[in-house]
DNA sequence: TAATTTGGTTTCTTAAAGCAACCTTATTAA
DNA sequence: TTAATAAGGTTGCTTTAAGAAACCAAATTA
């Protein structure tokens, strides 16, 4: 693969990316969101090789994406959970999955059926909005000089 | 790399990610949305090698999400333009440059000011909200059982 | 005490990423 | 008018990561 590495990256998608932005690593977030925990069961799970697992559950780690909980009190059970850091991809992990129910819906499967605990009721579309609240399109939004990427500059 | 495919994965996150969950896809992707639409300049904004450049691009194209336009009237000048459903990923997008930006902050660069065209106003962060509009977290919301991936449902 | 589970590590193979060179068709410059 | 450059690729080679399978040690269970 060779993958080119984005930590120095000026933009901070690239660096998320970095982070998360694997084949492997968003899916690791989104199973754990769902309640995995254990090293077995997200390899269940996913079907992923041990030792990517063993890698990217490490990275993910040391990104403090996860953090590593020693149970079973002395050593050799562990359990993988979200830290503030993890669970704040809460809105990218929906806002993918809403995306890929709407366009590759597989004919089979229900979409995402994501509740209101308190009330029972549907969460909304993911959306970018305005100060009000009301949803914005990609043309309904600029952004000042300085926020363009590097390239875009000069 | 040998990658897994996830096409036929029953989550549609998995085949979001099929589509735009590489390396450099959802690059592009942002990239496109910051207006840029000519093969030199993703190149040279990306610093992305120009045979995997035209795998993805060609790869965009056949999901949908970008389509190739054919300019300069009699060939040889092409501008890749989102489609719908590449400008459907500007959730994903903002809501990953949003989490890059609390969590991974460049310090000499500032965080994404991304405004309403028509008001000036900075957008909201992209949350997932319950119906009357609230901010929901993880710990907020649930999911009913047919929603589950499949193999927690045995 | 033996078998199994958990959480790995090691080795090997395969395939993708990245680099550089090359190529064709237009356009621009001399 | 010819030469140089730009756009958009393609090809070939090298490096490196992904994936499969085997192996392993500590702890738990039967």
């Amino acid at each position: 693969m060779a993958r080119k590495r984005f930590d120095d990256s000026s933009c901070s998608v690239a660096r998320a990316l970095n982070e998360v932005g694997d084949w492997w690593s968003l899916l690791i977030v989104l199973h754990a969101m769902y309640g995995t925990r254990r090293f077995v069961d997200f390899q269940q799970e996913l079907g992923i090789a041990k030792n990517i697992l063993c890698d990217r559950l490490g990275r993910l780690v040391d990104n403090g994406v996860l953090r590593k909980v020693d149970v079973g009190e002395h050593g050799s059970r562990f359990e993988y959970r979200l830290t503030e850091k993890g669970r704040d991809l809460f809105p990218v992990v929906i806002a993918l999955r809403q995306w890929g129910d709407k366009w590759n819906p597989a004919p089979e499967q229900p979409a995402l059926n994501l509740r209101d605990r308190a009330t029972g009721r549907p969460v909304q579309m993911v959306q970018v909005r305005d100060a009000d609240g009301q949803p914005l399109s990609i043309r309904d939004v600029f952004m000042p000089e300085d926020s363009l990427p590097e390239a875009k500059k000069g």
